[in-house]
DNA sequence: CTACGTGCAAAAAGTTTGCAATCGC
DNA sequence: GCGATTGCAAACTTTTTGCACGTAG
């Protein structure tokens, strides 16, 4: 049966109190905080139990790897929207509607993602205070 | 100055010659029957390099490692639909349309990537000869 | 008490890099 | 000949797994 663990709680606690969804590398240390000694292969296996059960979503954008956030902060049908200059993601509520008829004929379309690529108010906000351009944060994997 | 190398010119041939967005690994098989000494670090610089020059492109697909496929042969602007059965990727044409304001007030939209799930032609018309279900196929990772 | 959970370290998988040998030009 | 390029192995990153110990119920 499952148990209560201090870390099994810290990381929901952790993904409930984001407003975006987390890489586990954020969600380790986030959970550290609280309980310094976690490893970080309890932060993947209890994402995976967390998954399993419905109680997480993961966010999986093009060549990122994947991020997680409680189940019942995301939204229904919802797309993201991510930050090219400081690199965090955000939801996004809409969407251009059903586009079964994009794919050719003999596909069946079940499901969609959809990923938009800009700046972010905060980011917009900062370059006009800040406007050297640095390119992007050269995190590469 | 760019030299013209064996390997380089077999990895040219390969993704001219694939109809679909290959990923390194199927790269350096492809390129190992006609070179076969190759090794898959001279794919990643080459693929690097060839991206640099915009010979070729990455394809990246959500909670995918990146795939890459001759310029030449890419449409426009496109998005992509990834077959949840036989796990291959193919172009489609069409587009929503603009999507800029679907993202919050103050965030810029610059670009967007969309992707499609579901079962292709191929796929669907097997599943009828063959109408038992195979969850997946299992690649973690 | 006992099975589930954890920490740690090692293993996988994918990608990058250092280095000496090789080969195009 | 010289420098771009390669093969190999080692390094690195992210995620998974083995194992002995810890702990919730």
């Amino acid at each position: 049966m499952e148990r209560s663990t201090r870390q099994r709680s810290a990381i929901r606690t952790v993904l409930e109190a984001a407003a975006r969804p987390l890489s586990p590398q954020e969600i380790h240390a986030g959970v550290q905080v609280s309980v310094p000694e976690i490893g970080i292969a309890t932060v993947y296996r209890n994402l995976k139990l967390l998954l399993d059960e419905g109680e997480i979503q993961s966010v999986t954008l093009p060549g990122e790897n994947a991020r997680y956030e409680a189940a019942r902060l995301a939204h229904h049908h919802h797309h993201h929207f991510h930050c090219t200059q400081c690199d965090r993601v955000f939801e996004v509520e809409g969407c251009p509607g059903p586009m079964h008829d994009l794919a050719p004929a003999g596909f069946t379309v079940v499901r969609h993602d959809l990923t938009l690529y800009g700046t972010c108010a905060e980011c917009a906000g900062a370059a006009v205070a800040a406007p050297a351009k640095s390119r992007g944060h050269g995190h590469r994997h």
